[in-house]
DNA sequence: AGCCATTCTTAAAAGATTTTCAGGTTCACG
DNA sequence: CGTGAACCTGAAAATCTTTTAAGAATGGCT
């Protein structure tokens, strides 16, 4: 399970990070409003743990950019500030608990479980990776908020992938599941070529990394 | 959208029942365990609001009940206990959100809101009318236990009636949502036609109903 | 460097789906 | 009962997707 932790307090961030650490979270932890806006367009979290004050700007302004922009991952906010007022603006901009400072480590990890508990229920439908959105209910793919169309194989193939980002993929793994029976065909070469050069464009370093001899790797 | 309030303290659950009504939601309040039990064993909840402190029993006590039961309504609990072991209680139990009394009326709204919110985004995946399965992550059609092929235009087109079953939909809505631009083609016409032929196989009374003039229906 | 196996890319054939179209049927209404 | 509009259906045409296949490029190895 991975929790982001955007906390701008030396202190309490080293706190969380490792308390959440050591009860087997795995944790990303940052400070600023940018770190956190690329933390999230880079994957996916289970959590997001959220304070109010940060240094860059407001977490409640912050907060409403992600549900404009579709993420809806489970938000809890984290806030010195108790007056009602606070409490309910934050909850109206889409977050799903609101847990006052001080507060014990303990009714933390309480709430904590309780969004899990509660995602759990949920089945994921959008998986985000790099810059890559793939929604399987509206079977649409988003590259950097472009649309990108794909053929249903293609997708499928994404797909995959983006379930086991940066789990090395054998071939036969892959070409069974899109292609029982077929194997001894370069199908899955071929694909693996459309695939690429669809979503390959204008990036650093590549999305699939070949292993030769081995199969492929979502990077 | 419908609530169910478990309050014994008469005050309170008479100005509940009065505040949320005017917010236009249902709501239904009960004073004991056992009530508690009767209604959510009638109908379904959006949200359940429960105190914990009750004549007969406790809630926390009826809330695992619940939870153990398969029950996974939203439930905001309610208490004047404050102690950070009850919370913790509470929430490790399967509630989804405490408000400490005593709580402004438009906190808990904001709470209520949240809950309610959160539930919408649960998207339901899999649609059943009559014996027809739809399974909108798998992109899969069941006609009473048998597989049926559909293309992705047809897989579309059902998916409009079986989001709106029993609804009459006008041909110009289904047109426009999947033939974008292309009006005056008969490609409706065709399509259900396909679609009849894939799915009113030995069915007593058909599948779909024409509206002459107006559109069709899933009945 | 030179070789070989593996992977990549491209193009065209095969296959499937979507769209168009034309003729047939049904239904409401005069 | 005849008429016309609305709807249905089968089949051909157009389009898109998948598969096959073959040459080019790459990477590891001696």
């Amino acid at each position: 399970m991975k929790i982001l932790v955007v906390e701008d307090q030396q202190r309490l961030g080293q706190f969380l990070k490792q308390g959440l650490s050591e009860c087997a979270y795995t944790v990303c932890w940052v400070g600023t409003c940018e770190d956190a806006r690329d933390a999230l367009a880079e994957t996916n979290y289970d959590v997001i743990i959220l304070d109010l004050s940060l240094p860059d700007g407001d977490g409640l302004h912050l907060l409403s950019e992600w549900r404009g922009a579709g993420f809806n991952e489970p938000v809890l906010i984290l806030s010195a500030r108790d007056a009602v007022e606070d409490r309910i603006k934050g909850l109206d901009l889409g977050a799903d608990d609101y847990l006052p400072k001080p507060f014990s480590f303990d009714e933390l990890l309480a709430h904590v479980r309780s969004l899990l508990r509660r995602q759990s229920t949920v089945k994921q439908t959008v998986i985000t990776h790099r810059c890559v959105r793939l929604d399987l209910l509206g079977h649409t793919v988003k590259l950097k908020e472009q649309t990108v169309d794909l053929t249903s194989r293609e997708f499928a193939l994404l797909e995959i992938f983006m379930q086991n980002a940066g789990r090395t993929l054998t071939r036969s793994y892959i070409s069974e599941r899109i292609w029982p029976g077929l194997a001894d065909t370069n199908l899955l070469d071929v694909y693996m070529s459309r695939l690429r050069t669809k979503l390959e464009t204008d990036m650093g370093e590549p999305l699939f990394k070949t292993l030769r001899g081995i199969g492929y790797q979502l990077v």
